[in-house]
RNA sequence: GGGUGCGUAGCUCAGUCGGUAGAGCAGCGGCCUUUUAAGCCAUUGGUCGAAGGUUCGAAUCCUUCCGCACUCACCA
């Protein structure tokens, strides 16, 4: 076959009868391995002891510059780009004419000496080319002058479905999977210098709870029973409190049957902690900190996210929800009734639902009208009784509120936090609320479980428990709006693939 | 789920009033031993997201559908 039509068709063939062409050459093109002795950005860096000196690289070719006998080309690695000087002269006959076959995509291993170019470009004159792995599918070409890009490989859809090309051809896409795994390091190194001990729970529940959500169900073929993935890990690590440790945490994969937008994909992670003996007040300060010894990581206690300036070397305010009701709204949530915060959007002109309960008004107005306020970071505490059936009442008397906070910066929740309900007959009461709810048809309602309850009952200390949105500290630590930006392969609509 | 916008070559994009599809890069074929958005010459490549409709004629107008983005709603 000779067409030289550049359909993707005949890009695929040209390139697997140059992979034919390169045996006959007696060159492999899928070799084993290639000893690497210099990663691109320990050369440039430097330069002045490896002068002249010998030094082996391996990437993937992002350009080349053919002049006849001799030719450049910018190596691509882990860490950076480097360019390589490859003559005729150095690399000798062969080599020189199996490398006229190779495409922007290849990779390949450069021994060579490094030099510098009459520009000044710190450059590998290769001594000996040899080819790593032919590519036959090509690469969007991205170019760059003087830091200016052309022709950027956009699109989002493609960047999300075809993250490889993503990683490959933008370079700041790896710096921010870069810094999650920064982040994540530092999570993990906050909670083991606490004394906290890393568990694992099921993801795959009999019953789903710890949250209000929707599930995906799946179903297991030998117990010939469903099972859902989970929602939250809350109710497993209450569980190990009650067993004795006293400070667990799990970075949970949670996922969550809805709708998904900038801030929202079915599968998400979340951080869940809970510590023997501590209230939510205890927790406050934990949390304060942990975002605190994230931001000094990073590198500033001012973070600029959404055109906002995050101050994180303040203390962070806290506000009961009652006195921002009462700042914002001039509402005192304390003697209001569900008739009075009817009447209220009435005269506000304020939609509802007249089926909502006093939580329900509550949360509905706070999310329209106070949380778009909390920009610097505030814990927001006392929350309503109704929507938190896992948090022991508040300790000062009203019945109707209970021991949360939520953490909010720049109008977004960051974490929920309980001092945990540990009194098993209120537990178990509430709960067969959320049955009664989930019955009546709220399918997000939390689901019955007996077992969680028997551990209640068998006695949970009193437990200070927390769950941080891990994947929005990533997105605000990394200047990211939308949380596909900072999973390597958000949830997608599957394509038709040919 | 609602609204708005987008979908044209491998990538980035033009395409006027409805007249039968263009550029750059990449590719293919040449020239070229210090280039770097390399250059020069030559050249190929299209189910215009899909299906219907209107029309003598549709990338263009209409309808439906698919995908994505933004946004609102829902949702911790």
């Amino acid at each position: 076959m000779n067409e030289t039509h550049s359909t993707l068709e005949n890009i695929l063939e040209q390139r697997k009868e140059k992979i034919a062409k390169i045996k006959e050459m007696g060159f492999e093109p899928f070799p084993y391995s290639y000893t690497v002795t210099h990663k691109s950005k320990v050369v440039l860096d430097n330069y002045d002891e490896l002068e002249e000196k010998t030094v082996s690289v391996a990437g993937r070719l992002m350009n080349i510059r053919r002049m006849g006998k001799a030719s450049f080309a910018h190596l691509q690695d882990a860490e950076g780009r480097i360019q390589l000087y490859i003559s005729k002269n150095d690399i000798g006959e062969e080599s020189y004419a199996m490398f006229k076959l190779l495409d922007i995509g290849d990779i390949i291993g450069v021994e060579g000496i490094v030099m510098k170019t009459r520009t000044g470009e710190t450059t590998v004159k290769a001594t000996s080319l040899t080819l790593l792995t032919k590519n036959i599918r090509p690469l969007p070409i991205v170019k760059e002058k003087d830091g200016v890009v052309y022709d950027a490989f956009t699109d989002k859809e493609l960047r999300y479905r075809k993250r490889y090309l993503d990683l490959i051809v933008n370079p700041e896409v790896k710096d921010t999977f870069v810094k999650r795994a920064t982040i994540t390091r530092a999570t993990r190194k906050f909670f083991d210098d606490r004394g906290y001990l890393e568990v694992e729970t099921p993801i795959l529940q009999a019953l789903y709870g710890g949250a209000n959500a929707r599930p995906f169900v799946t179903h297991h073929n030998s117990l010939d029973q469903d099972l859902y993935l989970r929602i939250a890990d809350e109710l497993y690590l209450k569980r190990l409190i009650v067993g004795g440790f006293e400070k667990v945490y799990e970075f949970s994969r949670n996922f969550r049957n809805e709708g998904m937008d900038r801030s929202h994909n079915p599968e998400f992670t979340a951080i869940e902690f809970y510590e023997a003996y501590v209230d939510y007040f205890y927790m406050m300060d934990f949390v304060e900190e942990y975002f605190k010894t994230i931001a000094e990581l990073m590198g500033s206690m001012i973070v600029e996210y959404r055109g906002e300036k995050i101050d994180f070397s303040k203390p962070f305010e806290r506000k009961s929800m009652a006195d921002l009701f009462d700042e914002y709204l001039k509402i005192d949530i304390a003697a209001f009734t569900e008739k009075d915060f009817a009447d209220w959007c009435q005269k506000n002109k304020k939609e509802f639902d007249p089926k909502w309960n006093y939580g329900q008004f509550l949360d509905k107005l706070f999310d329209e009208y106070i949380e778009p306020k909390l920009i610097q970071p505030t814990f927001v505490i006392d929350y309503p009784k109704v929507i938190s059936p896992l948090a022991k009442v508040d300790r000062k008397g009203d019945e109707r509120f209970v021991e949360r906070f939520e953490l909010f910066i720049c109008s977004s929740e960051y974490a929920n936090a309980f001092s945990e309900l540990n009194d098993p007959i209120d537990q178990r009461e509430r709960l067969e609320g959320q049955d009664r709810l989930r019955v009546e048809g709220d399918d997000e309602a939390q689901a019955f479980d007996e077992d969680f309850i028997q551990a209640i009952e068998t006695g949970m200390p009193p437990t200070g428990g927390v769950g941080i949105g891990f994947d929005r500290v990533i997105m605000l630590f990394t200047g990211q709006t939308s949380i596909k930006d900072v999973l390597l392969f958000p949830a997608m609509r599957s394509e038709k693939l040919s």
